[in-house]
DNA sequence: GACAGAATAGCACGATCGTGCTATTCATGG
DNA sequence: CCATGAATAGCACGATCGTGCTATTCTGTC
């Protein structure tokens, strides 16, 4: 890896974690720079405007929960074990990152209401991820795990709102139960679609 | 109404709305003031400072949630009635004011990892909204429409884990299925809890 | 080890930020 | 209608923002 990337991943990696701090559009180039220890414009150079890095650090940040998040799920059993992992490795992926929140909650809140590239890409991950967990979902039903007339796009849907509420009673609310409330939540909608 | 407190409640007003859109944070007391035909200074003299502004945006934000949403659930019938009227007034209320998205969710997320003032208000006035669903819950037990062995405070976690995931298909997603999902997942939650 | 190109720094720019201070305009009670 | 205080404007401040341009330093190749 040449020097220049080398640093380039240093930058992302900064980034990324204070991103999901101060959200995407929170970030500062000269605090960035400052905290890296490089001159603004040095830091500047290596992307061609604040959109750029925003959008590389969406791209690092979607590498990062591929890694920690995406292929340990896929390393379990398909099926009601794969879903399950799927969830538990989520409730742990921040902790892992030792980050605030998970960096999508952060990025998907603040771009909702702001039309471009960042919203997009936001948009798009967030789909990936449902439509994988609706996938896992709908290989429970053809193992015959869960019952036939299980909505596989409304069990994700259903799913993320556990995963988005549980990331609220950590994050805002600092409950001490959030966990044990979001696994209360999570096998309620499990036990619901067995069959 | 003094002429000082009318233009006080003009800016509040305005600046909720902003607020909903690029966050308290996103706040700028130049394009407010610009916005309004007002001077900066001539702004900035109703409040403080910038954090004073902010947490008034706060309290008038709470006020409407109030008057828009929490009144008119009080108005339904205690029991299932009146969670059935809190989901149907909460999935309402940001179309009501003509927002992007919900002004408390945007700012939940917002502010999840800055400690201070502002955010213990948000969280309080979250605990106070889940705690009244605990509370109608509570009732639709002792009415015996829910099972007594429902527990109140995972039922309203449960729905508001509906509420988050509706914002965001909604609002970041898009998807035109989501209030139909939304009522999906929440007639689950309900029937679940019924006796 | 010199040379070429990549990587980084230095500096400047116009704009905008939040916040004070002072002056001016306005509303309002006597 | 006048006087007084409230409401608003004007202006300035230091800081920081994103972004260019030019110079310098460093890296990797022959």
């Amino acid at each position: 890896m040449s020097k220049g990337e080398l640093t380039r991943q240093t930058i992302l990696e900064h980034a990324y974690t204070q991103a999901s701090r101060v959200g995407l559009g929170g970030l500062s180039i000269g605090q960035l720079a400052s905290a890296l220890e490089l001159s603004k414009s040095g830091l500047f150079a290596h992307f061609q405007s604040k959109e750029a890095l925003q959008l590389q650090i969406l791209d690092y940040a979607a590498q990062r929960f591929v890694e920690r998040v995406i292929r340990p799920t896929l390393q379990a059993p398909r099926g009601e074990a794969r879903i399950r992992a799927a969830f538990e490795n989520w409730l742990k992926w921040p902790t892992k990152e030792d980050l605030g929140g998970c960096f999508f909650v952060a990025a998907a809140a603040e771009l909702d209401d702001h039309p471009g590239a960042l919203r997009d890409r936001v948009a798009e991950l967030q789909r990936d991820w449902l439509e994988m967990l609706a996938n896992i979902a709908r290989t429970a039903i053809t193992e015959q795990q869960f019952r036939s007339d299980v909505d596989p796009e409304q069990f994700a849907h259903d799913m993320y709102g556990i995963m988005l509420v549980t990331h609220q009673f950590t994050r805002l609310l600092r409950d001490p139960k959030a966990n044990e409330r979001a696994w209360r939540a999570f096998e309620a909608l499990v036990a619901a679609a067995r069959r």
